[in-house]
DNA sequence: AAAAAAT
């Protein structure tokens, strides 16, 4: 499909979008051979260095995005079905799934060999007739975004110029990420569009969307499908809710993703994917949709013994942003990451930071969307190393290169609690797809401290104190 | 407290 045939919300996203498409414009073959293994064979063998190189930016970007071919037999998978006289059905590949040829292009170009582990699971389900709910958790960096979009692009049909399936982001950063991923797994069907529901994407009035898929945020894709009449969300086939457990939540999406829920027709297939579910979120899960079909993968102590934590002991906010600069040589060995409660202390941070003449990059949520595009992309470039953010970056971004989260405050929810969930997400940004991570917690008063002792004592993980006047020690995490 | 909104 043409790039230039998308709803996009921002050129800067043009742009990377085209660098991606341009991996595609010669004709390609794909074919498995005897063993399974995947053959790309180009119509046109011819390439100049020029579009080599473009090749290879492109691509990069795209491993970047998309990590989800990993294959890991180790993690324990428990499937609940809602029907439990039927088969329990697991694929080990993408043929088995009878996808339209166009589709399984899709997978290939991506790179993906195989099903990863809740992929095998996930797929048989989704794809089944007549369509199934399903409440899926598993771990970041496994395959959920790949799942999904494969379910909403077997179902979606090209041909037909109005919205039918409709996925639901947290955060504008996740809707253009997750949107890429379908845009490159679809590509392969001339006709089909994507339209982005977020904030800054403004339509004519009394126009209809014709793009087949919606990725959006719940604000605009709420007023999308009720005060504006852009969607008829009747039409609706495939409902997706991505880090479910933040859209169905109280303090989360809850008020619009049910809003959203309640004008879908009563057989729309709903999808819950997300790597934590607290045990109230799971049980109104569970109450929201009907008979779902369940999928967890374990896998929450295997991701914290490939991150190593830390706290550093301060007494005041000055003594962390101390602390800080201390580390800051050893964190930019990498990319990393920097969390704060409000915007307020991170647009502090970030300043702070600048003036002792470190490079950061600031990205919250009272920043202007086409700001926040760009910050974004230049971090996932690498232009930028160190990012200051809130928890509008706590989940599902994907930066390969984080190899560095650091709380400057820990996460608490409203009422001050640890917030469990999203400390895990958090230091979920590393340690990525195996490889190893940094957590340093950042520990300013003796409330703190306790909130530390209750994450500590929830994950059932020690926690070592790290002592940033001995730089020996953070050369040696570091490395 | 953050995020999400064409209010």
């Amino acid at each position: 499909m043409a790039t230039d045939s998308w709803a996009l919300a921002v050129d800067e996203q043009e742009a990377a979008a085209e660098s991606l498409s341009n991996l595609h414009l010669k004709e390609e073959k794909i074919r498995p051979d005897a063993n399974g293994a995947v053959v790309k064979t180009n119509a046109n063998e011819e390439k100049t260095d020029e579009e080599e190189k473009e090749d290879r930016a492109a691509q990069s970007l795209l491993n970047k995005l998309i990590r989800s071919n990993l294959v890991d037999n180790t993690n324990q998978v428990e499937v609940l079905q809602r029907d439990p006289n039927s088969p329990l059905y697991s694929v080990k590949s993408f043929e088995e799934l009878r996808l339209k040829p166009q589709l399984l292009q899709g997978v290939y170009a991506m790179g993906f060999n195989r099903p990863s582990k809740i992929q095998e699971n996930a797929l048989p389900l989704m794809l089944a007739e007549p369509s199934q709910n399903l409440i899926a958790q598993s771990q970041s960096g496994t395959g959920k975004t790949a799942a999904f979009v494969l379910a909403m692009l077997s179902q979606v049909e090209p041909a037909n110029r109005y919205p039918q399936c409709l996925c639901l982001s947290p955060t504008y950063e996740l809707a253009l990420q997750t949107g890429k991923v379908i845009e490159q797994m679809g590509k392969f069907y001339p006709e089909l569009k994507l339209a982005y529901a977020v904030r800054g994407n403004k339509l004519e009035r009394g126009q209809k969307i014709s793009e087949q898929i919606v990725i959006g945020t719940p604000g605009t894709v709420l007023d999308w499908c009720s005060k504006l009449k852009f969607i008829d969300p009747k039409k609706i086939k495939v409902f997706v809710l991505d880090e479910a457990d933040v859209m169905i939540a109280t303090q989360g999406h809850q008020d619009q993703s049910i809003r959203i829920q309640r004008m879908l027709p009563r057989n729309c297939q709903m999808l819950l994917f997300s790597a934590t579910f607290e045990d109230s979120v799971w049980k109104f899960a569970q109450k929201v949709v009907p008979d779902p079909n369940i999928i967890k993968l374990k896998r929450e102590e295997e991701t914290l013994d490939t991150i190593k934590q830390y706290y550093v002991l301060c007494s005041n906010r000055d003594e962390k942003f101390q602390a800080l600069c201390n580390l800051y040589g050893a964190i930019t060995i990498a990319q990393a990451m920097i969390f704060c409660h409000t915007r307020k202390t991170a647009s502090w941070l970030a300043a702070e930071l600048s003036k002792e003449g470190h490079q950061v990059a600031l990205l919250s949520g009272e920043m202007m969307v086409e700001q926040r595009a760009a910050v974004i992309e230049r971090f996932r470039k690498g232009k930028e190393k160190v990012l200051v953010t809130t928890n509008v970056c706590a989940r599902g971004i994907d930066v390969e290169q984080v190899s560095v989260v650091i709380n400057f405050d820990l996460p608490v929810d409203k009422d001050g609690n640890p917030d469990n969930e999203t400390y895990l997400h958090r230091i979920g940004r590393t340690g990525r797809f195996g490889k190893r991570g940094l957590a340093v917690n950042m520990v300013d008063s003796k409330h703190s401290m306790s909130i530390l002792s209750r994450i500590q004592e929830h994950f059932n993980k020690k926690i070592e104190r790290l002592d940033t006047d001995d730089l020996d020690e953070i050369e040696k995490i570091a490395n």
